[in-house]
DNA sequence: CTTGACCCTGTACTTAGGTGCAGGGTTTAT
DNA sequence: ATAAACCCTGCACCTAAGTACAGGGTCAAG
């Protein structure tokens, strides 16, 4: 198995080098063995390990949870329920965030609605709307 | 018309006294005018001002948007439908984190369903399919 | 007249997720 | 052999919207 220095790693899983050695500081990624000169190796695990951590990222997660998926992932004592369950509280934060940006949506309509889009700032309904 | 000390001030518009001065700082607050020793002293229209901040932030309104919102409100030579179309912009964007926050519930069902719940993390098919 | 509550400025810190750079050392290609 | 490209550490910086002091001055009540 032949071994990445960063710079390819980096261009294999599409991000920046300095994420990885950011991700490595904050535990989301292994510390890599080194050269005799310092340099950074990494195996192929190690992409793999980065398309984890930005697939996380797409469905919400934040990198502290994507921590304690990580944990869970690597703890042979974890059943699959627990994964489940993180998955499932991120689905109720997700349609909490749904529901408060509906929120703001109808409350937004509702004054663009009364606003005829004539007339002065001064009498704007929706300026007016958000004083009171 | 009695005038209001910022601690006053920040009671009657429920916000922290550090945020009333942090708004003076960005420009959304107009400076106050000074007792000799230096306190700041406000009008009522401070409050509705902070009012009008406070409803724009909780409509989705950046502290820098609301800049903008309220140099409109403040130039008479505005016509109501560049209110309007801030507003529209904003339902826009708002459309759009939707739309995308639906996609991760979707993609996050899909994960759970697949998931029987039991089983070791060594075959949680939630787990690989982040890898991959 | 003193004590506690209030206010001032200026600065640093917070969360999240990075990015950028200075000042070095190493590798690789020519 | 040398230049370009790469890597290292450690630190500062970025956005957003504040919060938290420290170290001082002021105001109001008893």
């Amino acid at each position: 198995m032949e071994m990445l220095t960063i710079g390819k790693l980096a261009k294999r899983a599409d991000v920046n080098i300095e994420t990885i050695r950011y991700y490595e500081r904050r535990g989301l990624i292994p510390e890599p063995h080194r050269r005799d000169s310092g340099y950074r190796e990494y195996s192929d695990e190690t992409i793999k390990r980065i398309l984890f951590i930005k697939h996380a990222k797409d469905l919400g997660f934040s990198l502290k949870e994507i921590n304690e998926l990580l944990s869970l992932k690597l703890d042979p004592g974890t059943s699959c329920s627990e994964v489940r369950q993180k998955a499932e509280m991120k689905l109720e934060d997700i349609e909490g965030k749904i529901k408060n940006l509906r929120k703001m949506k109808k409350a937004l309509m509702e004054l663009t609605k009364v606003c005829s889009g004539s007339g002065p700032v001064s009498e704007c309904p929706i300026l007016e709307a958000l004083e009171k």
